[in-house]
RNA sequence: GUGGGUAUAGCUCAGUGGUUAGAGUGUCGGGUUGUGGCCUCGAAGGCCGAGGGUUCAAGUCCCUCUACCCACCCCA
């Protein structure tokens, strides 16, 4: 007979239950900060109309929409992020969302990537948004949130980089870079802090682009670490524009009220070159990223207020953010932590043999409705067996069950740890192993 | 899409062109028919990724393909 070979399409992954012990502690650690800052929980389909995906992404995202056969495709696709069904979700609900709204979601998403390190073809995501407010004390919020939620995992050294879609439009357009060239004058930027100078320079002439407003668009964009300071000379030397001005009072906002909220400084940091990818983002972008290890960035977000709109026909203001649930477990792993998330203490049952079974199970079923996390090895075989599994699923306490003891109405608790054994009267299993 | 690397036991990997391809780990069993870890003995488990070529002889050298990994681009 063939034997069906194992095996899992690229791009996606197992999560064995060391794997998901950890997964599972990280996630509850981002629920909680997430339900602690006022987000209710939503959840939507795996699969979307493709209509209800395109046209929001841009074309690279769009590109990477993973698309299902099913009537011969473009009919039905896996979601691209959480971010967009979301939108779809308030169009439809409007009579059940009260706004503003605040919701966050832990789903997988699905793209059609190449994969490498940190970057899958299913991961999962944890989404927070405010929808309907055009504030900027919303994007305030989700820095903090960000933040916060950086810290509670303990990841030392995390920056939240933050930016506006109008600032670099702004920018490009003082020094007259067209629309239509500017998206790609942008991605060249981006890169300056990775590659440096010399190859940026490189490439922008490269493209074509004056080696003058080059570096006007360096000059422009250089920061000091005072987000305020960099901000109003900004505001002096990009005056008159329009985009960048409204800009420029968005983000000086966002810095003040991120100071008076008692935000550490360097957890946040204005970053004039950094572009987003997404074409839906209207206004305040961010990014969150650590140096180690390199694995790109852990969360990113912005404000869309026109995603909505496409669903209702009238824009609603939204401001959000995902984080990447793999890459921050990647981050995890890598500098060991919650490398002890291990299970609620285990106690395991055994019977000695098939004779004493039932009186195996009912000690379980007692110590399990008074809350214990109970086991019962359900095999027959040796007892060095039954130990030997014990042992590897690392059960903190055996009862056995066997007939010499229970001729005199006790069975043995061994202590795994210490190796310790003592008899206890049947009708006492539960007074010795249960919780206080 | 571009550039590198890898492919041998379930897993991690050794293997100078020359008998019957090995180790560790995991699985099963024995050393102990009432006890785990440590130790010890044994067993099962291989189309050496696929196809072609060179050679008396290929896991080993060459070519093609495929798959996977890494980097770039972009993203979480």
């Amino acid at each position: 007979m063939d034997i069906i070979k194992p095996r899992i399409m690229k791009g996606t992954r197992d999560f064995l239950p060391d794997d998901m012990r950890v997964r599972e502690h990280v996630i509850g650690i981002i629920k909680k900060r997430f339900e602690t800052y006022g987000f209710s929980p939503l959840a939507t389909p795996a699969m979307e109309y493709y209509d209800i995906l395109t046209g929001k992404y841009g074309d690279e995202g769009e590109g990477l929409i993973f698309d299902l056969a099913y009537k011969g495709g473009k009919e039905v696709a896996l979601k691209y992020d959480l971010t967009v069904p979301m939108c779809r979700v308030i169009a439809q609900y409007q009579d059940k969302i009260v706004m503003p709204f605040k919701r966050y979601q832990i789903q997988p998403v699905w793209r059609a990537e190449k994969p490498q390190r940190g970057r899958l073809r299913e991961f999962f995501q944890c989404d927070a948004d405010i929808v309907g407010v055009k504030d900027t004390a919303a994007d305030t919020e989700i820095i903090c949130l960000i933040t916060d939620v950086m810290g509670d995992l303990g990841f030392e050294g995390s920056v939240t980089l933050v930016n506006h879609r109008k600032l670099l439009a702004g920018v490009m357009e003082s020094i007259g870079i067209g629309e239509d060239r500017a998206a790609a004058a942008m991605r060249v930027l981006d890169k300056l802090d990775k590659v440096g100078e010399e190859a940026v320079r490189a490439e922008f002439s490269e493209a074509g682009f004056a080696a003058g407003a080059v570096d006007k668009l360096f000059s422009l964009t250089e920061t000091t670490g005072n987000a305020a300071k960099d901000l109003s000379r900004m505001g002096r030397e990009l005056s008159g524009g329009g985009l960048a001005a409204e800009a420029i009072g968005d983000l000086t906002k966002i810095f003040r009220l991120l100071a008076e909220a008692g935000i550490e400084p360097s957890r946040v940091s204005f970053a004039p070159r950094l572009a987003r990818g997404l074409a839906y983002y209207t206004g305040p972008v961010f990014e969150t990223v650590v140096t180690t290890p390199r694995i790109g960035s852990l969360a990113g977000g912005g404000r869309y207020d026109g995603v909505i709109g496409l669903f209702t026909g009238i824009d609603v203001p939204a401001t959000g953010m995902a984080l990447g649930l793999e890459r921050i477990i990647e981050v995890v792993n890598d500098r060991g932590m919650f490398a002890d998330a291990a299970a609620a203490e285990m106690v395991l049952v055994i019977a000695f043999g098939d004779a004493e079974m039932g009186q195996a199970m009912k000690i379980a079923h007692e110590l399990r409705r008074s809350g214990v996390n109970t086991d019962v090895y359900t095999d027959g075989g040796k007892l060095k067996k039954k130990f030997s599994y014990a042992d590897r699923t690392g059960a903190a306490k055996v009862v056995i069950v066997a007939p010499d003891e229970l001729s005199r109405g006790v069975v043995k608790i061994k202590d795994m740890k210490t190796g310790q054994e003592k008899e206890v009267e049947v009708s006492r299993v539960r007074d010795s192993l249960g919780r206080p």
